[in-house]
DNA sequence: CATTTTCTCGATAATTTTTTGAGAGGATGA
DNA sequence: TCATCCTCTCAAAAAATTATCGAGAAAATG
């Protein structure tokens, strides 16, 4: 269940919005103001926070700030329509998109769902029995847990997430390691051998997805 | 995967636009200038190029024209709502087309893909069955795979892209080996050899198809 | 700070692909 | 038809790429 953080200081917008998003699998809170929701974040988490930028006391860009601060929850801000001043200053203080008033329903789940489709937000994934979830970073395979270090969970959620696409040595440093990576060589050879190993040792047919495309790179392969 | 590079002097505007793009199997780069996006352009290939053409020193216009002088590869333009004369010089020196600012996702990767299925930057062609896929790496028949070897890949891909274009062999040494090959003699031969021999061996006409244009070289027949 | 875990990177082995050369086999035009 | 090109074929040698391993560096942990 997707948890969403409204926070507006209008309670009849917190009411719509809950409205719409709740019949679409989404458990809301809400806050009427930035100092609540900040209060709230301390006590939950969310995978998502709904933010109107342009509220009274014009706390709305603080409070994106403190949150992308403390957290690396994705923020969609709310805001009117042509102010395209304050959406460049609400993404240079970190939110994720925006969405302007009024909005259309559908096009504010859309915009919901792709930030939670997103790279990094896709939670889990099943083939075959393999379980990969990022909420506990754990990998598992018939109840088993096959125990992962950082780059290797990374490294498999990425390749899981578009399955059939190869990826070139290149982008697996750029999309796992990081834009500045300095690292080469073989050692993306490495951590993938080490990946298959420890698959391979719960009797998950790993040789069989997980590809090298020779002169490429390895993609995993339905 | 698709490569694009995003130029435009506002970072938080290269970060909204990597948070849209990554989640559709693209990789992006940034350049924060015309010149480093020059820079850049020595260094890599891209498949696409979106570009900021109201950055702070108007170097826009002229980034796109040096891009275009140098390469091939797709621009779209990102430009200001009513600037009807800007997108006219724009696509006159040479863009592709232009998304105005602020942009719809949906619209920006529909017109991404558009560009991108056009000419020769296509990822996926079909004919008669046969399914060359660029982002797999892999050619089908009748959902069968057909294994191909880098170079035997790349040169069917090229082929495919402009059926009835005859090329010569030392076309084919340039576009499939790069310009620095020192390669010769029946070496192209040997891969048309093995290709075909491959493709026969699944049913696929392939001799209907991949012929040989006798003292000058090969082409795909339709 | 000591310990454990993870990451990096070179060396070597194993594998796959590419190139090459020479003879056979076709195509072409006089 | 013949002489002459050019292409096809084949397999062995060369080249390129990946797998594997292990040791030391780096990072995380308690």
């Amino acid at each position: 269940m997707t948890r969403i953080l409204l926070v507006d200081d209008e309670q009849r917008m917190l009411n719509l919005l809950s409205l719409y998003l709740t019949p679409h699998g989404m458990t809301c809170d809400q806050a009427l103001s930035g100092y609540q929701a900040l209060k709230q974040l301390d006590k939950k988490s969310y995978d998502l926070i709904l933010l109107d930028i342009m509220m009274k006391n014009m706390d709305g860009f603080e409070t994106c700030k403190k949150i992308k601060e403390r957290t690396d929850i994705p923020v969609i801000m709310l805001t009117a329509k042509d102010q395209k001043h304050d959406i460049l200053h609400g993404l240079h203080l970190g939110a994720d998109d925006y969405v302007t008033k009024p909005f259309d329903e559908e096009i504010l789940l859309a915009r919901i769902e792709a930030l939670l489709r997103r790279g990094t937000n896709q939670k889990k994934i099943e083939i075959n029995g393999l379980v990969w979830n990022q909420d506990s970073y754990q990998l598992h395979f018939k109840h088993r847990e096959i125990r992962l270090t950082p780059k290797e969970f990374k490294l498999l959620g990425l390749l899981l997430k578009r399955p059939n696409q190869v990826y070139e040595r290149e982008d697996l440093l750029e999309l796992v390691w990081g834009f500045a990576s300095e690292t080469e060589g073989r050692t993306i050879d490495s951590h993938v051998r080490n990946l298959r190993e420890k698959i391979r040792k719960q009797d998950f047919p790993i040789d069989s997805h997980l590809k090298t495309i020779w002169g490429v790179g390895y993609k995993w392969e339905k």
